[in-house]
DNA sequence: AACCAGTATTGTAGCGCTACAATAACATGT
DNA sequence: ACATGTTATTGTAGCGCTACAATACTGGTT
């Protein structure tokens, strides 16, 4: 027993690139990002961190911003011959999906669902959004924009327009109020989007936004034109970011439990020897608050 | 060269672990960063991810919040046997330092420069401290208080406090409206700082904050209370954030160039055989804006 | 004392590559 | 034709571990 505690004292770490070698399986799964810039990504790493432990894997994350540097980063994970690779969905380079078909290793695609990748796991972002767009239109709300977001982030969501429209069109109000901006666009979007839909539609009274940080722009400039929020328009957000708790007005939104994701992300991984290969649907709520 | 093809048909992909362990060499190098919640660490990576590039080396990154946590990430990325291991500023478990310094893996500390464990890299908090202490004193504000961060993070602004007690004493100013909030506090922070200060000192006309996260939780209450930003009271932040620039007001903040620490970060790991071991200093500025 | 099942110990092949030695093929000069 | 230098090809040891076979010890039976 005393040989471990000089080992640690020298400073020696067992050779992982020879044990798995040898042993053939890590204790190492790797995870592959689309930026980290909100705590709806972070909560998810937290979760696959927690469930990971409790398994006795450690996470190793690499952050891939192009369809491109994600194939990279599989590759490289693949390389280090991982246990499991979480992916997000998104676009995909073509080849990715043909590399992880055949390379025998688990594969999780995460907050999508439809269609992914190895197993799916996410929310309903369909009944989400249908959740939002029912509590705007009992609210009296009429006239309502929707805000969506093209490129990457903007395949994760999908399902949010279709719910909407459906919903808009059952309640017999106009569905075609409708706002693309670019993902990157961050606080900076709220206000273009309050000048753009107010320019096509002056009676406004609902917006609801891709995001809270675009919520939160929003809110910005409808103080700045002295709109009122809730009372004037009512603005919603998505995804319950912090920001969203402490804002004047605080913003009704979607709260995902991304760390559910997370979680659910590791199991289906490690559990991937039973080809169930059915989606699993994480929980997600609307948060009702101030704005909306 | 068919053979390659057919190979990349077939899903090859070589074990790195055993390339690894015959070459004794890899070419990913390993981050540990403690959260991902803000964008000066995203940032970071982005800058890492940049300069590993240019090399021909790619950056994984483990996420670890507590000083154990980041002990077994360094364990696993070292039983890897990454080139390097790139650290955060910040309070680190004791058997770190002893484990960094018998491994033999190059490893630099960032956000922080002092005492590093391996080469430091980081900009010169005192000198931004400094600045925008200056700055507030220019404009005529007299009774200034001081937020700072305890816990982790706050490790890596030491020097903030100190550079603001000189200036203000220089200046023959009070020096002791000091607060200090717990790290995780983010958004909410910002209404209790402006309730304590101004229970202190009901004259209060400037704050500086540990963020900028903290410095809009410090406007919205300012807005709540009626408080004109910046006329009656000035808010500076930190970290130059996206809601600093969508604020109404925006805000005054240290931006750190987050981006050139990863850089620097990694030109100093793959130069790590030159014993240069002189902290690297990175540039910042401070952005005056609306809110002082 | 001889036997056997059960348990602890030691020994060794081999994981998939890379580095480099050994060898083969070739060009050049006398 | 042969020696010599130069480049291309092939072969093989070994990186640090793990899995498992081989072997050495137990203690309880007959």
């Amino acid at each position: 027993m005393t040989v471990l505690r000089v080992a640690a004292e020298l400073g020696y770490v067992p050779n992982m690139s020879a044990g798995l070698l040898a042993a053939g399986t890590s204790r190492v799964i790797g995870a592959v990002l689309p930026s980290v810039r909100n705590s709806a990504f972070y909560n998810y790493t937290v979760g696959m961190r927690r469930e990971a432990t409790k398994r006795g894997f450690e996470v190793i994350t690499m952050i891939a911003e192009t369809p491109e540097e994600e194939l990279s980063s599989v590759q490289t994970l693949l390389g280090l011959r991982v246990a499991g690779v979480a992916l997000v969905a998104g676009p995909h380079a073509p080849e990715l999906h043909h590399l992880m078909d055949r390379c025998g290793t688990p594969v999780v695609e995460s907050w999508g669902g439809e269609n992914a990748i190895g197993s799916g796991v996410g929310y309903n972002v369909g009944d989400a959004s249908r959740d939002v767009t029912r509590h705007l239109i009992a609210q009296g709300r009429r006239r309502i924009g929707f805000v969506q977001i093209s490129g990457g982030g903007g395949l994760r969501y999908a399902h949010r327009l279709p719910a909407f429209q459906q919903e808009m069109f059952r309640a017999g109000l106009a569905d075609d109020l409708v706002l693309t901006i670019r993902a990157s666009d961050g606080f900076g979007a709220g206000a273009q989007i309050i000048n753009d839909l107010v320019a096509r539609e002056p009676r406004l009274d609902a917006v609801l936004c891709p995001s809270d940080i675009v919520a939160a722009g929003a809110v910005f400039e409808c103080n700045r034109r002295g709109l009122s929020v809730p009372k004037e328009i009512a603005i919603a957000g998505w995804g319950d970011y912090d920001i969203g708790r402490q804002l004047t007005p605080t913003l009704t939104t979607i709260a995902p439990f991304a760390d559910e994701i997370g979680i659910s992300a590791v199991s289906a991984l490690l559990n991937a020897s039973d080809r169930d290969q059915s989606p699993i649907q994480t929980r997600y709520a609307l948060y009702i608050r101030e704005s909306a």
